[in-house]
DNA sequence: CTATTTCCGGAACATTTGTTCCTAAATCAT
DNA sequence: ATGATTTAGGAACAAATGTTCCGGAAATAG
């Protein structure tokens, strides 16, 4: 019948994905596309259509690539304040050996992008959510083990933690210093002591 | 002599730190500085140089005048644990109210620039670090007043502090539930609670 | 008044932007 | 083979980008 595709579509979006997530939208160009892609214009344009469609795609892979593997840390825990530390203890040490810290595609895509496109907005709101269900999952489950205290609503655990690390993967962009995030995540976790 | 000058350059400036503080710094065109300024594209470029010479002027107004105020209530502060309290709640109401919350300067240019732009990343890093000792102050003579428990070190606090309200204005700007926002806050507020 | 300086409007600029289209070569199924 | 379809390359596009420059009007100081 004709020609296959002589790429991987996946591993194409997966370059997309460091891209818009290093850059952010507004300061990747479609030149940038084409050269860190390593496909022709048309191709791309055939294959993804415009670079609004292109960034949402990213957006989505990052999620079901990235942002899953976190997940699954928490629904498979069975010591959510050990696998709470993992995570933090994970970002840190990925935004700190970086020559370049990309912080997270979710959190940039927001700060730069929520306000202007409603579509955006809501990918990263569900986001949101879903991180927040499976760190409460995780949590009341702990209450229920004992491990963890129930003097403290999980929901409002889950949402408390989701923001924390929001806030770091904002401040690891430009703070090197490893002694100030490790306070940071220390007492982040000490919320859980009682 | 000459002419004077028909507009109070600090008046347009103003009008610069709330462009850039709303769309960021790629998303402002020159036509939209011209437009919102309400100066002629030659005015502009005399006054105050090229975009980005205008935009780092109008990251250092937006601290003395923006940022300022929240450093002063801190420094007056004769009850730290009620002066974290108002500032949440000050911070939060703003973004909630607002139609389009625009967040925070800094963390949107953080997040938007300082991994590219190195003068950036500095003013940034200089603001954090203001806020940071300025809370620092405030908690270690809370400490002598024994309104603050002194198990906690006051440094590490003020960096937990600035973090978790950096992350609350990222998600301040997607999220409108109030609820959970107020759930953060209280978490937050908890930690100075033993 | 005259000088001097600053204003505005807009023309003009080269560059870059995102996007579309055309052509020709390459690859596959039948 | 033929026919179908996808590739790459690059030309082409209008629109927007940031920036500079010119001319003349407006306002101040002497």
């Amino acid at each position: 019948m004709a020609r296959a595709k002589s790429f991987d579509q996946n591993e194409v979006l997966d370059k997309a994905v460091i891209l818009f997530w290093k850059k952010g939208y507004n300061a990747t160009s479609a030149n940038d596309l084409v050269r860190e892609l390593g496909l022709s214009r048309s191709s791309l344009y055939d294959t993804y259509g415009d670079k609004r469609t292109l960034f949402i795609k990213s957006l989505n892979r990052y999620r079901s690539e990235i942002v899953s593997k976190t997940i699954k840390m928490i629904d498979n825990s069975t010591d959510i304040k050990k696998t709470l530390k993992d995570i933090f203890t994970h970002i840190c040490e990925q935004d700190l050996t970086a020559k370049i810290p990309k912080g997270c595609f979710m959190v940039n895509s927001a700060v730069e992008l929520s306000t202007s496109d409603s579509e955006i907005a809501k990918i990263v709101e569900q986001n949101q959510k879903d991180i927040e269900y499976s760190f409460e999952t995780a949590l009341l489950k702990g209450q229920k083990n004992g491990v963890i205290s129930k003097n403290k609503n999980a929901k409002s655990l889950s949402k408390f933690f989701y923001n924390s690390i929001a806030g770091l993967r904002v401040s690891l962009k430009y703070n090197k210093f490893r002694s100030s995030i490790d306070q940071v995540v220390s007492l982040n976790l000490s919320v859980l002591d009682n």
